[in-house]
DNA sequence: GTCTATATGTTGATAGAC
DNA sequence: GTCTATCAACATATAGAC
C-alpha cells in the first residue's frame, strides 16, 4: 500500500519460492527414501522445479539436506532452552528443582513440531541412521550445545555423584526419544502393538513418566552399598 | 590324507569360502557407509573377490544384506527365546516372576554378541535406519516372532491391565536397546560424556535397571485413581 | 533466476569364455 | 565357481543461453 515499488519478497507466503519448494521436497523424500535413495532429480521433479535450481541455491546435494535439517531442528532447540532456562530462573528463585519438567522441556518441543508438520515427522531420522561423512559435526553443531545444558541440568536436579551412570542414563532418555519420533512410524502397528490412534500428548506423558522413573532408579550397588530411598535423590 | 580326491569343503575353518568372505565384507561396509553407500565394487573389492560372486552366491546386493542381516539376528533371537523359555519354565514351576531376568534374556545375547564380534557392533542400525521397501517385512520376520514373545512375558510379569501404556513402555525399552548398541559408536565420547572405556556388562546392568524402574512406574493417573505402591505391581 | 544440454563418473546386473 | 567385458540406467555437477 504506503511502499512505491521493488519488494524482494512479495508474497512469502501464498506462493512459496522455488529454495522453499525444494526444500519441502527434500524433507519428504530424504525421509522416505534415505539421503542416498532420493536422488536430485526425484528431488527436482517433486519440488516442479529445475534440476540446477539445487546448485543455484543450496550449492549441492549436501548443503541441501544441511539446510533441510537446520530449518526443523535449530527451533525446536532453541524452544527447548528457552523453557530450560525459564526453569533454571525458577530454580534461582528458590523454586525446589524437580525432574518432570527438565523432561518435558527436552520432549514436548519435538512433540508439538511433529504435531505441527505432520509431513516432516521425524527429521531426527536422518541424523540417527544414514552413515555420511559430515553427520558426526552436523549432529554436534545442531544438538551440542542443547544436549550439554540438558545433561547439566539434569546433573543438578539428580546430584553430582555418579557422572558416569547418569551419562549412561541420559544417552538412554535420548534413545527412547528418538525411537519414539522417528520408530513409530517406521513399524506397522501390528509389530508394535501400539493402537494407532493413540493421543501425542499421551504418548508425551507415558514417556517421561518413564523416563523420570528410570533416572531416579537407584544407583547399582557396586560391591555393597546403602542405596538411598528418597526419590529425587536417589541417584547419588 | 586318507580320502582319495573330490571334497567339496575342504577347510572349512582355515579359508573362509568366497561367500562367506563377501558377507564378513558387506558386514563391514554396509554398516560404514550404509547399504546404498557401500557399492557392490566396494564390497568385491574389499572382500577380494569378483564382482560377478555376488550374483552367482546371493542373486542380488538386496538378498546379499538380507543373509548379512540374518546371520547376526537370527543366533540372537534364538538364545533371547532361549533364555525366555527357561524363565518361563521356573514361572511355571513356581518360581516368582521377576522382570529383571527378562530385561536381561532379551539384553544379554545382543550385548554378547557385540561383544564376541567387535567388527559387527551393530547391525540392527542397518535396520533401524536406510530406508528400503522390504525393510517391513524384513523386520517382522527377523523379529516379530521374539518382540511378540517378550512382550507378552512383560505382560505376565506386569500385569494384564493397562496394555495400551504396556505397548508404550515396550518400544521405550526397544529404543533405549537399540540406540545403547548402535548409538554410542556413532557419537563422540565428548558428545555422549560417556567413558569410552566403560565396560559393556556395566552397561548392561545399569540398562538393566533403568528400563525395569520405568517399567514399574505407577500408571498416570488419568482423571484421578489410587496409584499402588507395590513395586511388581504398580502397572495395573 | 530459470532453463537446456551435457560432461563425467558410478551404479547393479548379466552374458558368456574358461 | 570364477573371470572379463559390457550394458543400460542413473548419479551429481556445471556451462552457458535466455
Amino acid at each position: 500500500m504506503s511502499q512505491p515499488a521493488r519488494r524482494p519478497a512479495p508474497r512469502p507466503a501464498l506462493q512459496p519460492g522455488t529454495a522453499d519448494r525444494l526444500l519441502d521436497a527434500a524433507e519428504r523424500l530424504f525421509l522416505e527414501r534415505g539421503f542416498r535413495g532420493a536422488s536430485l532429480r526425484a528431488l527436482t521433479g517433486a519440488a516442479g522445479v529445475n534440476l540446477a535450481a539445487v546448485a543455484y541455491h543450496f550449492g549441492s546435494k549436501d548443503e541441501l539436506l544441511r539446510a533441510v535439517l537446520e530449518r526443523r531442528i535449530a527451533p525446536v532447540n532453541r524452544e527447548r532452552l528457552r523453557r530450560l532456562e525459564r526453569l533454571e530462573a525458577d530454580w534461582r528463585a528458590g523454586v525446589p528443582r524437580r525432574l518432570e519438567p527438565v523432561l518435558e522441556a527436552l520432549l514436548e518441543p519435538a512433540f508439538a513440531a511433529m504435531r505441527d508438520d505432520l509431513e516432516s515427522r521425524d527429521i531426527a531420522t536422518l541424523l540417527y541412521s544414514e552413515p555420511h561423512e559430515s553427520m558426526p559435526e552436523l549432529i554436534e553443531s545442531l544438538f551440542g550445545e542443547c544436549a550439554r545444558r540438558f545433561h547439566a541440568a539434569l546433573t543438578g536436579v539428580l546430584g553430582r555423584a555418579n557422572a558416569a551412570t547418569l551419562a549412561l542414563r541420559f544417552q538412554m532418555v535420548i534413545g527412547a526419544m528418538i525411537h519414539f519420533l522417528a520408530g513409530r512410524h517406521r513399524m506397522s502397528p501390528e509389530f508394535t502393538r501400539i493402537d494407532p490412534a493413540t493421543n501425542d500428548d499421551a504418548v508425551l506423558a507415558e514417556l517421561v513418566a518413564f523416563l523420570a522413573a528410570g533416572l531416579r532408579a537407584p544407583a547399582l550397588a557396586k560391591p555393597r552399598r546403602r542405596r538411598a530411598a528418597c526419590a529425587e535423590e536417589s541417584l547419588r
